[in-house]
DNA sequence: ATAAACCTTACTGTTGGAGTAAGGTCAAGC
DNA sequence: GCTTGACCTTACTCCAACAGTAAGGTTTAT
């Protein structure tokens, strides 16, 4: 099959594609005739499980190792179990901060009931 | 006072200083006869301002509005709780996201209690 | 024949800076 | 007088993960 089939059955974009080529996180793909890349379905699958791992925002460099990883199907997961709960603790530790942000930002929100900017509490708050 | 001591003051870096001036969210510095910048106090109090604006991570293009909304002491500052309040709206909602997020990985990070990669729970989720 | 849909590479832009290069200036110490 | 170190300058590249656009080649349908 062709790029835009592709793109249509994983719902990745064929510009996205070509960039997942271009940085290695696919391999090169074959060519036909004409020049256009050509896919099977095993690009399918790879594709999907690049997207999963990127909707758990996983970085494209560490997607690189869970694809890396599975090329020796015997080796231990160890990295794999890791890997995930470093992104765990990430996406924990950023929930963190947006907790803290929010609370300021609310406190913020509520701090002004006037009508004109030269005695805006907000932007005295923003001064300190 | 030069830039570096205005950098101390603030906490903001020299490299950041520039770069905002650069942007367009600090004017102009005035240069003295050998070419360096040269800051007075007012600018600390602007500089903070913006730091403190960064923190709560309001991005440069709002902080632009937020000082011009300024140099009209008697307007009204609507616009200020609107900035904000969108702010408050933008980190909940990420939040709420990142809370998907953290239950995804974390009932992916228990799934696996295999050893060899080959029949790794977290890798057979991530490809569904 | 031609238009629409698709393919190609290559370059730029996004956010908010950080890193580095290459060079000018200034004060202190020897 | 000379050097050393701290400071200043501009200008360029890099980061993540693409999206947008240009300029052109190919295929398919009408």
């Amino acid at each position: 099959m062709k790029i835009n089939q592709l793109s249509k059955l994983t719902n990745v974009l064929s510009k996205t594609i070509r960039y997942y080529e271009d940085v290695g996180l696919l391999p090169q793909a074959s060519r036909n005739s004409n020049g256009y890349r050509e896919y099977s379905s095993s690009d399918v699958d790879n594709l999907i499980f690049i997207r999963r791992c990127r909707e758990l925002q996983i970085p494209l460099e560490k997607i690189k190792i869970l694809i890396q990883v599975q090329t020796d199907t015997t080796s231990s997961c160890n990295e794999v179990d890791l890997l995930i709960e470093q992104q765990l603790e990430n996406v924990r530790k950023t929930i963190n901060e947006l907790s803290l942000l929010e609370k300021t930002l609310h406190t913020l929100a509520k701090s002004c009931s006037n009508d004109i900017v030269g005695e805006c509490e907000i932007l005295k708050n923003l001064k300190q």
